[in-house]
DNA sequence: CGTGCATTTGACTACGCTCAATTCCGGTGG
DNA sequence: CCACCGGAATTGAGCGTAGTCAAATGCACG
């Protein structure tokens, strides 16, 4: 882990490092500002004995929490992979680095989202997993989740379904950048945020976009600019406001009916 | 399976069902034609006496085989997730089709390929599994899988890794999709399919294109002319010669270079 | 209160889509 | 065996969306 919790590639400090409260969690309080959703280490053990429940708990969970800054990384595309984590509080970036030396955003991961997954194939981490703001962390550390997982039976299924919904995620992510227009694309990426916002109970309407304007072109495969103008554009349309990074009175509806709407015919 | 093994949307007849020679496997010859790879059942029971490795074989592995006929459907979008599939012979697609009705290739399946994957994390396939040509099919049927995975810890880190596996793909393609030319995708997508063939020891520059250039086009996100056009120009530029869906003389140093050119800069 | 990056807006260009027409094949029936 | 048919593939002409280049403005941080 020393490698994978490396310092950022800029001149930043190292992550700090604060202990975990594994007790807190074991007498079924959760960890308070967590909003791991489903992965939530208590429900996974609910039914288990508190001392079995504790003592998978010690081997699971790795007994620190990372806080990172702005631009640290949690790990970097190329180093060995050891652990999953999740985003507790704040925003994480995927940057891959391809073979011409481009960089391509394959993913943002909000609160309760699971970084690290495509590290599990190669043994290696495909990304570099860059923090968007101030952000903490949960470590999962794969080798004991595998042991773990193949004494506790659902815990093996939520890990399955961990990786499906991934999988779900990233076709559904191939049919947008394949098939959707420059403005489908930003209706779609809005409506995904929303969501995520819906689903732990905040605003779906107004919220803060935790990247850059580079970032979510990157993301989407379009320029800078055209983001910029299709962000105008839906203003002047009325279908949202925008104040820097925040956007607010989103219409759901109205950026639904855009992915309903005529798409590029291919 | 009733459902999953349905008739296809157009006339044909039901997939024929054939019995599976477990004891073949079981005995340690390999199911012959099958190409598996790492899947292949006797290595994932390598180091377990014959008996148990029986027991768990004839849990596993549905006793049948399914062959598909071009255009017959393997299982369809929505309907309940039971199983997952092993492309043994021929190819398949699998097809979304999206709130507007139109129509997305997920993927194409080649054999030793896993079909399903989509379905595990809603339990009901998000795809329709389309045969592509002549096509046989192992089944693994799901519960069984996590049953068993949960008692073979070999078995569950090779679900984990083939899950893992379609996920790095998916973000390979997303990066296609996103960030690339049509040039540079069709590149990419020769490449993959040479790669393929390569790893299973077949003729790796030159071989025949299950799917239309329409499904190649829509799976690359480009007009069927756009297909036509590259590959005219690809083999005027003496990349590859073309003869209907055979292609021949990969220069796949050639296609490589064109990966790390210059790409789009977004 | 600058300096530097992020964002926005404008002008122009080009890659790839659309529409249209022709050719090529594979399957089918006379 | 050949003619015919329908879908697949190919090629051409024109256009539109989104990228590139360029410049101005906004904003955060030192």
């Amino acid at each position: 882990m020393q490698a994978a919790l490396a310092t950022t590639g800029m001149t930043r400090p190292v992550a700090s490092l604060i202990p975990f409260q594994a007790e807190a969690v074991v007498t079924g309080a959760g960890c308070g500002e967590c909003v791991l959703g489903k992965l939530c280490l208590p429900r996974i053990f609910t039914g288990l004995s508190p001392d079995s429940m504790r003592g998978h708990l010690n081997n699971l969970v790795r007994q620190n929490k990372a806080l990172l800054r702005r631009k640290e990384t949690l790990f970097r595309q190329g180093h060995e992979f050891e652990a999953l984590f999740v985003v507790r509080t704040g925003a994480v970036k995927s940057v891959m680095v391809d073979e011409s030396g481009a960089e391509h955003i394959t993913g943002f991961h909000l609160p309760g989202d699971v970084v690290g997954l495509d590290g599990i194939s190669t043994g290696r981490y495909a990304t570099t997993a860059i923090a968007l703001d101030t952000t903490s962390i949960c470590t999962l550390p794969f080798a004991m989740l595998e042991k773990v997982a193949s004494q506790v039976p659902d815990l093996q299924r939520h890990v399955f379904r961990i990786m499906a919904e991934e999988i779900q995620k990233d076709q559904q992510m191939m049919l947008t950048l394949g098939h959707r227009t420059a403005e489908q694309r930003m209706a779609a990426f809005l409506l995904r945020l929303s969501q995520h916002f819906q689903h732990r109970h905040l605003a779906a309407d107004s919220f803060q976009l935790p990247m850059s304007r580079g970032d979510i072109g990157n993301y989407l495969g379009l320029a800078v600019e055209t983001v910029c103008r299709i962000l105008t554009r839906f203003q002047k349309a009325g279908l949202l406001n925008t104040n820097g990074r925040g956007v607010s009175d989103l219409d759901l509806a109205g950026l639904q009916a855009m992915l309903s709407a005529p798409a590029r015919e291919i």
